[in-house]
DNA sequence: TTTGACTCCGTACATTGGTACGGCGTTTAC
DNA sequence: GTAAACGCCGTACCAATGTACGGAGTCAAA
């Protein structure tokens, strides 16, 4: 017997419903469904599905994803592209979070002098 | 007149369905509605918007927001608690992004170095 | 006084990536 | 041959943070 979609889930360890939600979302083509209607899974679907998984762990979309797999042996510059877009989202999302860290340590560093445990600078500095 | 919820809207730039949606979620409390039935806002409740406003900027959540806001005239320690928990929490993402900003720009250079426009090498490292 | 702008409320919708459920048919193992 | 396990489908639901809509009531200005 070939792969049910139990065995997919096993195999690349998600959830039964995610893989028919990836087929849902028309991330991978529905797969032959012989006699009875159960799905069969080719090795090909598993390779797409590893690709997404991949992807992900990269910070696409799925919708990202949807694009990068349309543009499989498309050219190389518009991969690039995605991917260039992608690497200055990560970087301004890491500029904001740097902001962040060094507003929550000043923050902090209020607390650090504070010897009134009763009352927080911190509500304060947030207060108008 | 005193503030209708459509000046709150405007002076604090957001929108008037946010307004009545943080009352919904507890955040703020209801103003009084003389007469008529409509919302008339107190400075004090400018003023806590702004308070969320603030800490929604520092990356906290809705729900922890609310925790702060109940934490007023309550000890240091325990906002300091919360403030810490985002700081490692904002340290994580950032060390995630930074893994990724890394492998994005690994797989940049691969095309860099690619000369067939017509097959990008990121597909293929995303390829099992 | 009438018109246009404002407010009320409850409810539905948007986004993203899934997860869960119920009722029914099928396959497999004993 | 029967019962457990599996698969099907459509639909509803989850978190989080709003945003939009429709119908009805109200206020302000000309």
């Amino acid at each position: 017997m070939s792969r049910t979609i139990s065995k997919v889930a096993n195999e690349l360890n998600i959830n039964i419903e995610t893989v028919r939600f990836y087929e849902r979302r028309g991330l991978i083509a529905q797969p032959p469904k012989p006699d009875t209607g159960y799905r069969h899974y080719p090795e090909d679907t598993m390779n797409r599905i590893r690709f997404i998984k991949r992807a992900q762990e990269l910070g696409f979309t799925l919708d990202e994803i949807a694009n990068l797999l349309s543009l499989n042996d498309r050219p190389c510059s518009q991969v690039q592209d995605l991917a260039e877009h992608k690497l200055s989202a990560v970087k301004e999302k890491m500029a904001d979070l740097r902001r962040l860290e060094k507003a929550l340590k000043a923050l902090l560093a209020q607390c650090q002098s504070n010897d009134d445990d009763s009352h927080c600078p911190i509500i304060d500095s947030l207060q108008p």
